[in-house]
RNA sequence: GGGAGAUUAGCUCAGCUGGUUCAGAGCACCUGCCUUACAAGCAGGGGGUCACUGGUUCGAACCCAGUAUCUCCCACCA
């Protein structure tokens, strides 16, 4: 049978995806084994993967599989995320194309034109992820609006209102007013920004406006000219005696001429603009603060879409950014605009809609986060939770101790609405349902609870028509929060057995840019809703950037498809790729060119099984192998070893390079080739089931990595009859046995010996075909009888002879400590050879020199450690014998 | 403005407590090979003042100070 020359993933993927499922090697119920757990990220539920999708799930699956092999009890639960803002944002630009206004809509019609969008593209995302093989146990598949996750939304925010954790009131918001909702400040993303400073002349009251005449005026400097019809005061620093004699005055707004008072205060810096300010406190969070202060008017001229309202008197309807312009151009004609400026500085954008936000006055629900912060910030600095790398302790410290109450109502209607009930002008009532509500209102009212039966239901019937549920649902974060708990429903049923079993969950894979919208505040729902974090170890992985460094994103176009990657290059292939590039942590300068990489690889392995797969076996064969695969054997071990210490710091991309190197160079170019029996002769048996053996080491091992390529070659005939479970996915991963590490270096000087002979062979340009002698003066302990095999086979060497006298007339070179001679009769350049030895004696010499003046220099010998000046003294010797002998046989090529 | 981190080969990165012949890996590059597993390959090879300047030390890529450049996080200066 003719096994395709490379290897094909789509022919395999779809066809092992399926088996896994068919068998249920994903699935994970609670048993006696030792659970690991992984809660995916959710990705917004109609989000399609991107290149951080890849990483951050290749990364889960690795380890999950990994664990699964270890023989633990691997779980990992998928889902997605309603994100409020952006896929409200995202239904009402569709509704928009159809012509519809979300304004014209009810909150149940817009909810079901929603729920059709989910239902459309909700979950195209999970199903992204099978094809790059993530091996999420689906049967758990959790959404975080879905009615129990909800509910236990619902209730936190009644457990935290209860607490006094949770309040409404009056602040300053970040507005968005693409959003048209409040967004709290970690979504509040700051960029410098290009802008103009606008120096603007405000009318003194009392005197003639002259833009000529400076005693007419006085000029502030702002960004924000369009902010002007909202001025309540100017202010100045009352230590400022330029502006004395402002004192007291009143000034004219310009273009509508309201009167505003001049007020003093010390935070007007002196230094900056102008030295004075307008205050503006309906849009500007000091402006607000000094307005509180100075008990001045709140004069809010914005919509909640971002265009100017009545109370701007002029230019009313016209959006902020074009009333921007006009103002300044009316500002001009009137002789109002002194100068403009060019100015940097740093404006907020929303996360979400990548809208200029607005600081806006508003009435809106809080989180206090204080008391929260405290236990979570203890959990990681005690390190209960590690975060990897650890770097990002720092950030965390200092984020959970500079916290701020945090703004959970969103004006949005996709999502958890807030369970706060009002009814005529009183309180607001927290309560999960109409009905309960409205046994609060009884209850709560001295007069109501005494109210006979029938009177309370009569209360009932006719304030059910009253009451009115608060319109605002709460922050996404409000939900996602509890992910580690609400998948396994620790709300609903806080003793069932799988949150007891898999809570809490191992590691969590995700971006530092979320480490204080989601990870921290989950540490803080774990610890007060579970008493214990929801995880121990946090990776954070990196952004993946493109080569040259920007941030991969759907607006640069600079982002490949990650599905489109997948055929190309096979998911073990873009697994490998993606993983080759990431150390924990930083970022990653992604390429293409990483994926052909990985591919490659995968024909590689392909490749080395086709080699095996064809070997006749003759059990009447003697072993002569026995010495290469002893070393193979120790060698796995070695290598297996650096490998698990890699995993153990989730150095991962450092664990699969060992892997690589270890089936690359170690099995495929070292091993394969010194036990490969000739063209179309047979190999023993012995030698071809340990080959077979090490083959299924190697698969387990690279099976986290390259799961397709590794369960389809594990199913190959020649490892013999499988079982239907008998998976590479449930594969017992392999341990490290003991390591022979005097084979190992013996092995080392053995492939120095090969790799000098091919040199020889490449630079006199004798063909590999043809066969040298090879004579060797050993002078070291090292046994050349057991590897005349393999030096004979990979070097191609017909006469193999040990001697005692150095060979003349011989390309020479050392390994270790032994002189090697390949006898070239008349294809000697004697001169060229001369010359390569007087060269390496000259490098001994001066490595020699360096070493004596360290053991001439007394305080070295007195200072350093014992064994560290042992060590120099066995470098001098080295190099003196190995001089010694060079100059031996410098002197041999001497004519007599 | 405050804080954190980084700077090692053309690229992406290792380099642990300062001490082996310690300056490394992968990719890329160069040379020679279509050698019956693999040209998505084989064999061999050339690349670095470890950002800079000082200091500590017998000894520094590693520790300390300063400088430069970059990245990220945080922050209400109009």
């Amino acid at each position: 049978m003719s096994i395709s020359k490379t290897y094909n993933p789509r022919a395999t993927e779809n066809q092992w995806y399926s088996y896994w499922m068919e068998k249920k090697f994903f699935r994970s119920v609670p048993d006696d084994r030792e659970p690991y757990t992984i809660v995916i990220p959710p990705p917004n539920v109609t989000g399609v993967l991107h290149m951080g999708h890849m990483l951050n799930n290749t990364i889960q699956d690795v380890l999950i599989r990994r664990a699964r092999m270890q023989g633990k009890n691997a779980c990992w639960v998928p889902g997605t995320d309603h994100a409020s803002i952006a896929t409200e944002a995202k239904v009402v630009a569709m509704l928009k194309e159809q012509g519809i206004e979300k304004k014209d809509l009810s909150r149940e019609q817009f909810l079901s034109y929603a729920y059709e969008w989910k239902d459309k593209y909700g979950g195209i995302i999970l199903k992204q992820l099978e094809k790059l093989g993530a091996s999420c146990d689906w049967d758990r598949t959790r959404f975080t609006m879905e009615e129990n996750l909800s509910e236990a939304v619902i209730d936190t925010f009644i457990h935290l209102y209860k607490k006094g954790w949770i309040y409404r009131g009056v602040r300053m918001v970040n507005w968005d007013p693409k959003g048209k909702t409040a967004v709290s400040d970690e979504e509040v993303i700051r960029k410098e920004v290009n802008q103009k400073l606008y120096y603007i002349r405000y009318h003194i009251a009392g005197t003639k406006f002259d833009s000529s005449r400076k005693e007419t005026f006085l000029t502030i400097a702002t960004t924000r000219p369009e902010t002007i019809m909202a001025d309540s005061a100017i202010c100045i620093n009352p230590n400022d005696e330029r502006f004395a004699h402002l004192k007291g005055k009143q000034v004219f707004v310009p273009l509508i001429n309201r009167e505003i008072p001049v007020i003093e205060d010390e935070y007007v810096d002196m230094e900056f603009g102008t030295g004075c300010l307008k205050v503006t406190p309906a849009h500007d969070l000091n402006d607000y603060a000094l307005g509180v202060k100075h008990n001045l008017q709140v004069i809010d001229i914005l919509n909640n879409d971002g265009t100017l309202n009545e109370l701007s008197v002029i230019l009313v309807g016209e959006d902020r950014f074009a009333a921007r312009k006009k103002v300044v151009q009316m500002l001009e004609a009137e002789g109002h605009l002194e100068n403009v400026e060019d100015y940097k500085s740093q404006i907020g954008f929303s996360e979400r809609t990548d809208a200029v936000i607005e600081p806006k006055l508003s009435l809106q629900w809080f989180c206090k986060m204080d008391e929260m912060a405290k236990p979570a910030l203890d959990y990681v600095l005690n390190g209960e939770v590690n975060l990897i790398p650890e770097k990002f302790k720092n950030t965390y410290r200092h984020w959970m101790e500079n916290v701020k109450d945090w703004c959970i109502s969103r004006q949005l209607w996709w999502g958890q609405q807030i369970p706060a009930w009002y009814f005529q002008h009183e309180a607001p009532v927290i309560a999960k349902t109409k009905e309960e509500a409205l046994e609060e209102l009884i209850n709560r009212d001295e007069v109501r609870s005494k109210m006979s039966d029938d009177e309370k239901a009569g209360f009932r019937k006719q304030a059910s028509e009253f009451i009115k549920q608060d319109e605002d649902v709460v922050d996404t974060w409000f939900s996602s929060w509890l992910w580690p708990i609400s998948v396994f429903d620790g709300f609903k049923d806080p003793e069932n057995e799988d949150i007891n079993y898999y809570y809490p969950t191992n590691d969590l894979v995700t971006a530092p840019e979320i480490l204080f919208f989601w990870v921290a505040r989950m540490i803080m729902a774990g610890h007060e809703f579970r008493g214990e974090a929801p995880f121990k170890n946090v990776y954070l992985t990196g952004i993946v950037r493109d080569k040259t460094g920007r941030k991969m994103s759907k607006s640069l176009g600079n982002s490949p498809d990650p599905i489109e990657l997948i055929e190309k290059y096979g998911a073990d292939g873009v697994r490998v790729g993606m993983l080759l590039c990431s150390p924990a942590g930083n970022d990653l300068m992604f390429d293409e060119s990483y994926c052909e990489q990985g591919r490659n690889f995968a024909n590689k392995i392909w490749n080395a099984f086709r080699l095996v797969n064809g070997w006749e076996v003759d059990e009447n064969l003697e072993n002569k192998n026995q010495q290469a695969i002893d070393w193979f054997e120790s060698n796995f071990s070695n290598a297996l070893i650096v490998i698990e210490e890699n995993y153990k710091q989730y150095r991962l991309s450092e664990a699969l390079m060992g892997i690589y190197k270890l089936v690359w160079d170690d099995f495929c170019a070292w091993y394969l080739e010194m036990i490969k029996p000739g063209y179309q002769l047979p190999i023993d048996g012995k030698t071809y089931r340990a080959t077979l053996d090490f083959f299924e080491r190697i698969l387990k091992l690279l099976h986290p990595f390259m799961p397709f390529l590794t369960e389809e070659l594990w199913h190959e005939e020649v490892f013999g009859e499988r079982d239907e479970m008998d998976c590479c996915i449930v594969a017992e991963y392999p341990v490290a046995s003991t390591v022979n590490s005097k084979l190992l270096k013996d092995v080392e000087i053995v492939q120095q010996v090969i790799s000098e002979v091919r040199n020889i062979r490449n630079t006199k340009q004798i063909s590999p075909k043809e066969s040298l002698p090879l004579f060797v003066k050993v002078n070291s302990d090292l046994n050349y009888e057991q590897y005349i095999n393999i030096i004979s086979k990979m070097a191609n060497i017909s006469d193999f002879k040990l001697v005692t006298e150095p060979v003349s007339g011989a390309a020479k070179f050392m390994a270790g400590k032994d002189e090697l001679f390949v006898p070239l009769a008349d294809n000697i350049d004697v001169d060229a050879e001369k010359d390569r030895i007087a060269k390496e004696i000259e490098y001994l010499n001066g490595f020699l020199k360096s070493v004596e003046a360290k053991l001439s220099n007394e305080r070295f010998v007195q200072n350093a450690k014992a064994e560290i000046v042992d060590i120099e003294r066995r470098k001098k010797e080295d190099a003196l014998s190995k001089i010694k002998i060079l100059e031996k046989s410098l002197q041999d090529w001497k004519p007599d």
